[in-house]
This record gives C-alpha cells, structure tokens and sequence, in this order.
DNA sequence: TCCGAAATGATTGCATGCAATTTTATGTCA
DNA sequence: TGACATAAAATTGCATGCAATCATTTCGGA
C-alpha cells in the first residue's frame, strides 16, 4: 500500500511480478497456480509468495480454494461490465473533484502527457501508447487530490487489466480511442465536470464493446461461474506429463 | 473470499478476527500493532497472522511499513468523506441495477428486514438496529445480483465501520435516519432509480454529518499523515547518521 | 470391463528457526 | 547533564519442516 518508501520487501515484489503474470496472460484464466510452480520460477521461498496469494485474491484476481490451491479468476462478461460501471462512476467522481480543485499546472501535466500518446499512435507504438493511456487515467483520476479515490480506481482496474492489454485494439478503434481522449483533455481543461463525467463513460463503453467481441471465449457463463474439477484435473495431468 | 464452501481456514478467521478488533476499536487507530501480540491475544503462529496482515493491508485497514511492523491505518476526516462519496456513487449503480432487475421477492425481503429495523428503533435495541441497518444496505446492494459490486461495496464500508460503530449516533439523527431509510424503501418499491439514487446520497452526507461532529479528535490532519513522531525519529537519526 | 475403496503421491496449512533490520538500553566523552 | 556511538534486545522477513488434506493411482470384487 504505502508505496512513497523506496525500500520494497519481497512479498511486495512477488505482487507485482505475479500479477503482471495474470495481467500479461503468462498465466491463463481458470488455470490452477500451485505455489511450488512459481515458487521455482521466481526462486524464492513459499512463505513471501502465499502473502502474495492473500493479497491478489483480495483484490480479486486470485481465488483460494481452502486446501485446494489457487486459480486465476475467471470473470463472465457481466462481471467485467460491472466493474467498468464502477470504474465509470469512480473516474465521474474524480473527475467532479479535478475540475473543481486541480491546478492548471496538473492539467498541463495530463496535456503533455496526451501529447505524448498522440505522438506513440501516429507512430504504431501500440505498447507506448498503452503506458501513455493508462498514465492518463490514473493522473486524471489523481488530479482529484484523493488517495482513497487514487486505490479504489487501481484496485477496480487492475482486475479487468489483463482484457485491455495489447492486441485487443483494432486500427478503427485506436483511432476512435484516440479522438474521444482528446474531447475527454479538452472537457478537463474547460473544467465542465459533466460533459467529462459522460465522455469517460462513453469511452470506457466503447473500449468495452471492442474488447467483448474480440474474448468471447474467454468470458464464463455467469450460470456456471465455478472452474469444475475437471479442468484443474487435465491441468495437472499435463503438467506432470510434461517433466 | 469465497464465502460459500463452509470451511474456514485459519487465516480466513484471523482476518476477520483482527477486522473486528480494528473495526471495534480494540486496536486504537495509529497504534502499533506488533505480530506477537496478536499471535499470543489467538493463540496461532506468525504465518496465518502475517498473511491476515496483507490482506488487511490491501483492504487498507493496515499499513504495513516494511521491518517495521504495521500500524492502524489513520484516515483524515478528507479521507472518510472521499470514501463515503465512493460509497455512494457505488450505492447508487447498485440502485439503478436493482431496480430494473430486482424481483419482487427480492424487494420483499428488503422491505422485512426495513420493518424489523423499524421494530428494534422503537425499542431502543441500538446494536441489533445496526445490525439490521447494515443488512439493509447490503441487501439493496446485492439486490442488483453483481458480486463484484458487492464486493467493492463491502471493501469500501468495511474501511470506515469503525466510525459508525455504535455510539455514534443521537437520538435525533437515530430517528431521522429511520424515516430516511422509509424513504429509501419506498423509492425501491416504486423501482425510482433516480429517487432512490439522491436518497442514499444525502443519507451517507448525513450520516456522516453526526460522525465528523462527534469524532474529529479522531481524525488526522491531512498534511500530517503519519503517526507518533518517536519511533520515527530514532530511524531517521541513524539513516542520516549511516550516510 | 466397470465400479468403489485403500494406498500412494503431491500440495496446501501452519509452526518454528535463523538471519537481517530496527528499536531500546548502555556506556563514553564533552 | 546531554549528545553521540556502541551494545543488547526485540521485531520483522524469509526459509524450512511436518502434519493435514486433496488428487491420483492401484487393487479387489462384481
């Protein structure tokens, strides 16, 4: 949590390191992640990594079954739904507050740094362009001046971040995401909380119907939300084929 | 995390153990909290607490400051409203769902638990009206049949719900809040999401009046975040001294 | 051949131990 | 007495070990 020390421990380190591999796919969905697997790969101990597990299933993107290990979750379609409406709500909320209380310099700050992923996607940095979108939303949704609001909003995105990442972008897209981010700029600049509460929800739709269509498979039926046994049964079949 | 299985491990247990000794103010806010205490206080080993710690900390009821143990996490009265704002704005996605796909059935429940509550306000029982109060709140929320918005719900509730623990509450704003949750059910059974959106709204807003009122010496000053200076100061010596 | 129960193997849950860091206590010098 | 450095004690971070639980396989019987 307290992120402003420069001294980071180990289970702190094996978060991230875990979940960047939820998040970047390395681990797939549904998939059973025994502790020992990562363990090896990561070359620590299991204590520090199960305070890792604890950790990332809290915020969602584990599930521990008790004497049973864990598995990546696997969210339906509603369920990602759901947590863009949040997301939704919570960037409007914010976005109340930065335009009432940032300063001109913060918004010249979200300025450059829009500048900055026009420039990555007129050149085809799809991945610089990423950082740079994701940059924006988390300095906008700074710019309320909240801590509260800054955790919530990372806690909310980090779950559905693994949908949003590369490859799920088609060239209409982009550019469509990239007009409505420099209506979004402008809206903050012209401090019009309302008008920038609507286009950040239009915009995170938007991404959301891209992204539906292009994971179908991915999403579980919401009626069966469950991994039953017998996936986790061929995953371990095949591992141990495997050595 | 899953809650349907009824097996309970250790840590599971031991963080809702520590939430209610933090919740409850057992463990004042800003305190130190040294792992031997608690281990000895449950009677288990470092490790189910150590890992309880994390998840607290990722709730952010804790703060875990790396070798130094972890503290209460202590919120400015800024903080607390920017969560009950978040609440709200989370509240209110919930009404709008719930009433377009709440059953009956659904609503009827809610609307018992409303008449029970009803019944332990004219009787004076304060504790089990919480109780049926806060029941009331997370009904109308799952009522809009997301988990993941009963989830961060809950994340968001559980971070403040030692500020409305018992005894904060005056026989005025008790009986207000009654009529204003009479209100709240009424727009639910008229299915007004609009309604019963502003009504929860000013609800938390005057919940929160009453706590800022009674419990300001609680709070922290924003621009000084962190706790006792002592501790802190005998660190500080030796890193300046170690350069 | 198929079904079910005991045995085997692997994995998780928790306790303990040791090294590293921090905090407190002690001692020295001005 | 007070400031500073050193030593001792306490606390945290991580690794390891063992018991408990779960998954798979083996074996016996129909």
């Amino acid at each position: 949590m307290d992120r402003r020390s420069g001294i980071r421990s180990l289970h702190d380190e094996v978060v991230e390191r875990v979940r960047d591999m939820i998040v970047e796919g390395e681990i797939l969905a549904g998939s059973h992640v025994p502790e020992r697997i990562i363990c090896e790969k990561l070359g620590i101990s299991r204590t520090p990594l199960r305070e890792a597990y604890k950790v990332l299933a809290s915020e969602g993107l584990l599930t521990l079954l008790p004497n049973r290990g864990a598995v990546v979750t696997r969210l339906s379609a509603q369920d990602v739904e759901d947590i863009l409406e949040m997301i939704a709500v919570i960037e409007g909320l914010a976005a109340e507050r930065a335009c009432l209380r940032a300063s001109e310099s913060e918004i010249d700050v979200i300025s450059d740094l829009h500048q900055r992923m026009v420039a990555y996607y007129s050149r085809g940095e799809l991945s610089e362009y990423f950082k740079a979108n994701q940059a924006i939303h988390e300095a906008l949704v700074a710019a309320a001046g909240s801590p509260q609001i800054v955790n919530t909003h990372r806690n909310l995105t980090s779950r559905i971040r693994r949908f949003r990442f590369a490859g799920n972008v088609v060239a209409d897209r982009w550019e469509r995401a990239v007009r409505e981010h420099e209506a979004i700029l402008m809206a903050l600049q012209d401090r019009d909380a309302s008008l920038l509460r609507a286009l950040l929800r239009a915009h995170l739709r938007n991404g959301w119907k891209v992204v539906r269509q292009r994971n179908r498979s991915e999403f579980i039926d919401p009626e069966e939300p469950h991994s039953s046994a017998k996936p986790l049964r061929a995953a371990f079949a095949r591992r141990t084929r495997d050595r």
